[in-house]
DNA sequence: GCGCGTATCTTGACGCTGTCAAGTTACCCT
DNA sequence: AGGGTAACTTGACAGCGTCAAGATACGCGC
């Protein structure tokens, strides 16, 4: 397993998967490159193509890993219940866009079109990012307890209706439109406001 | 202005501007090369340098023109007073998702990394697609007309996380996340539900 | 009408990219 | 001990953006 440096790595995978999101932090998406990222594993350009079949399965590998860490933080979120819905959601928010704006690269590697378009993404992503995006319904279906939705309203709906909205708080910031975090603050308080207000019994 | 087959092309800005258009649409974003668009414009590589400063301003000038086309979008919601507030925004809704549907290319092009990330966008796009976002800030207004919000509300914060969901809802589907466009339908009904709830007296 | 300045366009070259093809090395199992 | 195979390397190619330097033709002042 840990050989130390002779011609066989013993460990690649796992040391590529750990250098890219190295290199993803420091140069961004598109200053990921295969080259130099066997460069940084210490090895020649093509011993990558025996791990991953080409540069988007390896992203997809990443992405995947980004999914894990997102689910744990809906996890923890879903754990936390010493208070009312409308702080738990205020805090489920904060973190999320946390969880974005903190590594900027690895939000829009997940959720960039590269990875996902016209159904590329690997089998093995998609799985856990749908796993993922359940979690986060049943979430939301927790804080809504059994408070009666309006007419025509379902939890799901609701789900992939707040997620839009996370989302495109989300992208708006990192894309660098929104340059104001400050606004940004207040901005998604306001999305807050949206939601909690649609709990209320009429 | 039309010189036809000589060495001095005549109109070229123009014309590297529609083709990349054209391009865009067909290749995708990265798909657009400079050399591709060159040859399509039947011009040397290095032709389109004098008109544009690199590929960057390029895709600017382009993303600038879709944000015009937003822009009349907005502007003809705005103008249809003859329904009701919920009508019309769900108009709204509906019109600025298939603006993005329609040539997901376009708008993740105007919306994309490439272009905004670290205030790189062009003066002029900035102005552009500022005022764009002003006149929609403005329709929401109106929309709202004279209806009293929530405490710690204003109209301001309220279009930005109008706009931010509009957003997600789009990045979700052209990204290839979303893939089932009944769905969608159904989700963007379900956002339009959370607006109209907020709008409510209580 | 002529000449020169300059905007426009071209060709050559460089370093970068992802990846196909073919060769080399070292491990594992019989 | 020997052979099969997985891991890794080197060479090569086409495509990319763009710097540098040269060619062309338009337009304005004389």
């Amino acid at each position: 397993m840990s050989r130390a440096s002779t011609y066989h790595h013993g460990d690649l995978r796992a040391t590529l998967l750990r250098e890219a999101d190295a290199l993803l932090r420091q140069d961004g998406i598109e200053g990921l490159s295969l080259r130099k990222l066997a460069e940084r594993a210490g090895v020649s350009r093509m011993a990558p193509y025996h791990h991953f079949r080409d540069k988007h399965e390896l992203l997809c590998a990443l992405a995947e890993q980004g999914f894990e860490q997102l689910e744990r933080l809906v996890d923890e979120a879903s754990a936390a219940t010493d208070t009312d819905l409308a702080e738990r959601l205020r805090r489920f928010v904060r973190a999320y866009l946390h969880f974005a704006t903190d590594h900027p690269e690895r939000y829009e590697l997940m959720f960039g079109r590269p990875i996902w378009k016209s159904g590329s993404a690997s089998d093995s992503l998609k799985q856990t990012a749908y796993r993922v995006f359940r979690r986060y319904a049943e979430h939301i279906a927790t804080l809504l307890g059994d408070r009666p939705l309006p007419p025509g309203s379902k939890p799901l709906r609701l789900a992939q209706a707040s997620w839009a909205t996370l989302h495109g708080l989300c992208r708006l910031m990192i894309d660098g439109i929104y340059v104001n975090a400050a606004d940004m603050e207040e901005v998604s308080e306001e999305s807050v406001r949206v939601m909690l207000r649609f709990f209320e019994p009429r």
